[in-house]
DNA sequence: TAGCTCATGTAAGCGGTTACATGATTGC
DNA sequence: GCAATCATGTAACCGCTTACATGAGCTA
């Protein structure tokens, strides 16, 4: 039998967006990918799935509008039973989510490209750390302009939500800076003396005491 | 048909420590978990299975050594189709990965929380991320002892590792820092006079521009 | 006329976690 | 005696991505 077991993360993000107020899937899916989706990612159809299984779960209800030019609106309310997991869900004690960074692998491994690539490899997403670190400093522009300091603001969702996207803004100013550094140091060490071709001395790379 | 597919990242971090040496799977296990598993995280029966796959896509070789009181090592060495794969990869742009990280959507929804209770995750958290840190420091200064200064090397595997291990020290103090400042933030906003109880505002916090 | 918005779902296939399975040797 | 190390695999289950399926109304 599914849908007894235990909920997931994804379950807990829906839930709190419900815990606001009721929402069609699709307004859902709006309000994730303007917020949510940058600290929890997650696709359309998952969400749709497990706004299906969280009603089997007992934890949404849901009514459906008939509409005639395009497909009926389902929209979800979130129960008593909904609102008991995720309190205590939001009580708990998060241990750190492993991480999953596929530029560090390559720079982990770029002594098997030809110097030069790693370094405008670095500086490349150096870059692209920079465009979102620009977009998230207008949204913080633009949230002051609209509601005012948000850090004084009585509202809870502009509070914490500051809270979180002020993370995201010195996520990726760190990441940039890193980048260009890393992209010095390498080119520095290719323009010294030509590489010792005495081949690996494999050393055993530890990052663990 | 299976493996016929492109390989995955996973793959690129076996092929990548066995472009430096050939290895047992259990001797992968252990340089996986003091380095890599730090930006790119896997279990155990992962990386054996996909040791295996890596070998029908013609990545790797194998051959074992018979064992009388334990079971018999199998030994890895990478093809030189293994290696054009890696190179490519190298050589190709990265997208920046998607995230997912549990506590900053926990703080997201931090205000359906007691107040108190907040702050109290928050320093929690800069607690665990300040031990990380501390790991980092002591594996930074332990390489600096055992082979000079890492950023001068001629072993590229200590320079690129120490350029990723910096990273990681760099993550781990912005998160820290991150989470005391949000802990205090959230400190003042709890103290300060009765929170408004005129019922949540439902703005539709944005972070898209 | 091309593309965006509204609006919901399903299916196939693979990636990833957890647990099952086994068992001798070495060091505290 | 107890735990860790050595040493490999398999199986069940579930999460997640990608693609399939449909289609009207609005606006540049």
């Amino acid at each position: 039998m599914a849908d007894t077991a235990r909920p997931t993360t994804l379950h807990f993000a829906l839930l709190g967006l419900l815990s606001r107020r009721a929402l069609t899937g699709y307004e859902i899916l709006k309000r994730f990918r303007r917020s949510i989706v940058f600290f929890w990612h997650a696709e359309r159809s998952r969400i749709y799935a497990e706004l299906g299984r969280l009603e089997r779960l007992g934890f949404l209800r849901s009514e459906v509008t008939a509409q005639t030019s395009r497909p009926n609106q389902r929209r979800y309310t979130i129960t008593s039973s909904g609102r008991a997991v995720l309190g205590e869900w939001l009580a708990a004690a998060v241990p750190a989510s492993p991480m999953k960074d596929e530029m560090l692998l390559r720079t982990f491994f770029a002594d098997l490209l030809p110097p030069g690539a790693a370094v405008s490899s670095l500086r490349r997403h150096a870059q692209e750390h920079r465009r979102i670190l620009a977009e998230f400093e207008t949204i913080k522009a633009a949230l002051r302009t609209r509601y005012g300091s948000p850090l004084q603001s009585a509202d809870g969702a502009l509070f914490f939500g500051s809270l979180v996207l002020e993370q995201g803004i010195r996520f990726e100013r760190m990441y940039a800076e890193w980048c260009e550094w890393a992209a010095q140091r390498s080119e520095l060490r290719g323009a010294g003396p030509a590489a010792d071709t005495a081949g690996p001395a494999d050393i055993d790379f530890i990052m663990t005491a």
